[in-house]
DNA sequence: CATTCTGTTATTTTT
DNA sequence: TAACAGAATG
């Protein structure tokens, strides 16, 4: 889209200033450009025409975290074009509803400093590991059918989000629900663990929001502009945080289109945009129309398939030529059976790689990256379609097609803990990890086995004190590195999707244990055989490809509501089989055998519909800029499965879709030109720290996420942390902090969840004696403080960025600035490492405030020491240049071992890196 | 045309 | 286990 040359609604929206905005925005509408240029406006002073808002004022919600890195990225392009310097963006809050939440709970109430986000298959561990006091044990189906652990977890989860997301009408109605009453013991519980849940994060938020009237004195001062985008896809407790907001004074501006509602079935409600001008005061409602991304045909094509629908905002999408139609870009074709349908997409892929298309003035050959092909269900579907670009050579990344387990690699590490837990022996297990092939030699292999079995002997009679040895992530890695496996002695090039595989496994560990981790090691063994054979074999999806970083020349291959926002030149939908899309319902037992439908407010959108469906095939149908086939076939031996889908029928009425196949070798043909597009990369400055001790680390542990084991004293050092961030940010509100509350401050956030009893008294003592003596020894400069757990974030360019958080900064009369960084042994690290995060601090608060810092200081909490020096603007320059290296290296994937100075073979990883010095 | 029986298949996904 | 499509039956 041109930006110098917006439409009259685009302006209208972007000079809209003041009162609430409801923005109808159609497919393609350029709406991330307006909302951006929007904030330009907000941010631009008064005198210039703009609100003269800080970006503090302003919150931007997003629908998922890559959405919000996109929209905070061209936020911040706009805003530097149109503003020059501006300090203080890392203070606008751009990204999702749960992350505002909870940094919300963090850093305004000072219990859940230490309270833990549970994910999901955490939060069914918990519920299991605890199924009498989470409430699960103790309810019934609506029928008086009691429920049953490990079975019924996953319905009774998601009632009690449904409970907490949604809005009863009828309170009645749920009185003597078991599942209402299971919630009050479930969170009673989450509470005393310490622990939120997805639901809880937004729950409380809303309570706090609601009631909490220092916290809504501080955000009325804070917070005149909220942007909702994706907003109809908001459920009714995201509603709730949107509309307290409101009432503290906020305008809100909601993005949305209701046509492209699709998540209904996780509650959202297609009413809240609809209604929004009815609920809210003072709405300019505008409407963008023109769709600025796909040819004339396929918006006529996707126009008149939605106008079907019935309950619809008046609307009309209009073309712009965006692309040039030409006859036989919109296709519609049925094929005897899958294969002939995947077979046919393969083909075409290659005869349309090359094929020139326009992009603003310019005309390029596009290539594999320009193709989608977009699934209903990639489960289901995906088979045949992976089979035929396989065989035909088309380079394509699919996501959600396998489970973890289907690879040999996680089977051969599942058989190792059934092995561990004493169900099979060493005969069984041999063959699982020989048929991996993952070029371990023989001696090597059997000695892993050997010591793994004399673990298992040994776990037998183990005292308390040696649980930790038969922690499973170390015994996990001990069987990794008595393989002696590496990545690069995996035959056919296969180690890094190995690696990837093997990571994500250390990752379904680390669930299992952060859940488990007091029992016994024999029981603990068993209960993880037990989670690895029934829980986890749906529970994580492969490995690899996850890597957010790299961007391949390859065919997508996603569900449609992973295509949510994105745009490809051609889109293939196959499978446009009756049945499958639109999707009948299955049957089982879901929430609602659990929950009264009836107490809540049209509770049947869960359950979706073809009206549903229908939104749902039209934003597949929107992706497309030029080229789209549609297709379907008959699945043999499948009564369900013959018919062509309803949807593709409709189709065929317009006259842009033809029916026959079209020979685009006759087409101008150009090299092709993969669309430079970079991935944005968000770099925390602990993710950093391992990519400048060694980059192989850095991809072992971020990137194939494994996971070093469990310690006992973990947490000890994150709480001395919270109980300063309290103790600063009082003394930053005028609170005069004695040294005796040292006790109360360690109680409050003492949080070491895996510790033993007399461990955490040893804890306790010395967390506070810390905190005491730090109090005694700083109280006086507590009334120089100028920020506390300040967020910062440096943008480098070309969507780079460094966020983290400054622990202290104290500024002086004088206008002298440090920049304080709180070390405790517990979490020590390389000298080196913490003057690069100091030198970064430095940067971010230049960067928020247009003043430069003076010195940095590493205070030793232990020993009560500081030590200071002056900021250096060479070494500034320097790690910014590091930085920039490394988020290059990471989208070229170039992260090799190498031999290290001094730290090698420190590292938790060293036995499994062949450049390893180990010492 | 209404009903009863039989076969098929258990989405979609973010935090 | 349960929902629903499609075939078979009255």
């Amino acid at each position: 889209m041109d930006k110098s040359n917006f439409t009259p609604a685009q302006l209208e929206a972007i000079n809209h200033v003041t009162g609430n905005l409801q923005l109808i925005a159609c497919a393609g509408s350029g709406k991330t450009e307006v909302v951006a240029q929007r904030v330009v406006n907000l941010l631009r002073p008064k005198i210039s025409g703009g609100a003269g808002c800080f970006p503090e004022n302003i919150v931007a919600f997003t629908f998922t975290d890559k959405a919000a890195a996109e929209l905070k990225e061209r936020i911040h392009t706009r805003c530097r074009e149109a503003l020059g310097d501006v300090t203080g963006l890392a203070d606008m809050y751009v990204g999702t509803i749960h992350g505002f939440c909870l940094e919300l709970l963090k850093s305004e109430v000072p219990e859940y400093m230490k309270y833990e986000v549970l994910n999901e298959v955490q939060q069914s561990l918990f519920v299991d590991r605890h199924s009498r006091a989470s409430g699960l044990t103790q309810s019934t189906t609506l029928t008086g059918i009691a429920l049953k652990r490990y079975t019924d977890t996953r319905h009774y989860v998601s009632s009690l989000s449904i409970l907490r997301e949604d809005k009863a009408i009828d309170q009645p109605k749920l009185l003597g629900n078991t599942v209402a009453t299971g919630l009050q013991t479930y969170e009673h519980l989450l509470h005393d663990k310490g622990y939120l849940d997805y639901s809880s994060i937004l729950r409380e938020a809303v309570n706090e929001l609601h009631s909490n009237g220092a916290l809504r004195k501080r955000l009325e001062e804070r917070i005149r502009h909220v942007i909702v985008d994706e907003y109809q896809d908001v459920n009714p407790i995201q509603e709730a945080v949107v509309s307290e907001l409101h009432t503290l004074g906020a305008d809100i501006c909601v993005v949305g289109d209701d046509d492209q509602t699709i998540y209904q079935w996780r509650g959202s409600d297609v009413r809240n945009i609809l209604s929004f001008d009815q609920r809210y005061k003072d709405v300019t409602p505008v409407k963008l129309e023109e769709n600025f991304r796909s040819s004339d045909g396929v918006v006529a094509v996707a126009r008149d398939f939605i106008q079907q629908l019935v309950r619809r905002l008046p609307k009309q999408m209009k073309p712009t030529a965006a692309q040039d139609y030409e006859a036989g870009d919109i296709v519609a074709l049925g094929f005897d059976s899958p294969e002939d349908e995947a077979q046919y997409i393969a083909q075409t892929c290659k005869t349309l790689h090359g094929l020139a298309i326009r992009e603003g003035k310019e005309t390029r050959g596009i290539s594999w990256s320009d193709m989608a092909i977009l699934l209903r269900s990639v489960r289901r579907d995906g088979g045949a379609i992976m089979a035929a670009l396989n065989e035909a050579g088309v380079p394509y990344v699919i996501t959600g097609m396998d489970n973890l387990f289907a690879k040999p690699e996680a089977e051969a590490a599942r058989q190792l803990f059934y092995f561990l837990a004493g169900e099979i022996n060493e005969n069984a297990l041999r063959p699982y990890w020989q048929a991996a092939d993952l070029g371990i030699t023989k001696q090597a292999l059997e000695q892993a086995i050997q010591s793994a079995a004399q673990a298992r002997q040994d776990m037998q009679n183990a005292q308390v004190g040696q649980f930790k040895v038969y922690n499973l992530q170390r015994q996990y890695m001990a069987f990794l590195e008595n393989a002696s496996i590496r990545e690069e002695n995996v035959p056919d090039g296969r180690g890094e999707v190995v690696f990837y595989n093997l990571g994500k496994f250390s990752q379904a560990i680390s669930d299992f244990e952060s859940i488990h981790f007091h029992s016994s090691p024999v029981e603990k063994y068993q209960s993880f055989a037990g989670f690895l054979r029934y829980h986890a074999e749906n529970a994580y999806p492969e490995g690899w490809q996850d890597n957010a970083f790299v961007g391949p020349d390859a065919v997508r291959i996603m569900t449609v509501h992973q295509a949510k926002g994105l745009q490809w030149p051609a889109v293939f939908i196959p499978q446009l089989v009756r049945n499958r899309f639109p999707a009948k319902g299955g049957g089982g037992r879901t929430a609602w055998h659990l929950l009264p439908a009836d107490a809540f407010d049209n509770a049947a959108r869960y359950k979706g519909g073809v009206e549903d469906e229908r939104r749902l095939f039209y934003v597949a149908l929107t992706r497309a800029q030029k080229l789209l086939h549609l297709s379907w076939a008959p699945h043999a031996g499948n009564t369900h499965a013959q018919q062509p889908s309803d949807f593709f029928t409709e189709v065929l009425a317009s006259k842009y879709v033809k029916r026959r196949r079209q020979d685009y070798a006759n087409r101008e043909h150009l090299p092709a030109e993969p669309k430079a597009s970079v991935a944005n990369v968000t770099l925390s400055f602990s993710d950093l720290k391992y990519f400048f001790a060694c980059p192989y680390q850095f991809k072992l542990r971020i990137l194939y996420g494994f996971n070093a084991p469990l310690d006992e004293a973990l947490g000890f050092g994150k709480s001395l942390h919270d109980a300063l961030a309290e103790v600063h940010a009082r003394a930053l509100q005028g609170e005069q902090i004695k040294p005796d509350e040292a006790a109360a401050l360690i109680a409050r956030h003492l949080r070491a969840p895996y510790a033993y009893p007399t461990l955490r008294e040893q804890l306790e003592g010395a967390a506070e004696r810390i905190v005491e003596g730090y109090i005694k020894k700083n109280a006086a400069e507590f009334k120089n403080l100028e920020f506390s757990e300040k967020a910062i974030e440096i943008a480098l360019g070309d969507g780079v960025s460094v966020a983290g958080r400054i622990d202290l900064v104290r500024r002086i009369d004088n206008g002298e600035v440090t920049i304080v960084d709180l070390k405790s042994n517990d979490r020590a690290q390389a000298e080196a490492v913490t003057e690069t995060q100091l030198h970064i601090y430095a940067l971010g608060y230049q960067e928020l405030t247009g003043r430069p810092a003076d010195y940095v200081e590493i205070y030793e909490l232990d020993e009560q020491k500081q030590k200071r020096r002056s900021v250096d603007d060479d070494f500034i320059a320097d790690v910014k240049r590091d930085v920039q290296a490394a988020a290059t290296a990471l989208r070229s994937n170039a992260l090799p071992p190498i031999a290290h100075k001094k730290t090698c073979g420190q590292c938790d990883y060293c036995n499994l890196c062949s450049a390893a010095v180990v010492k």
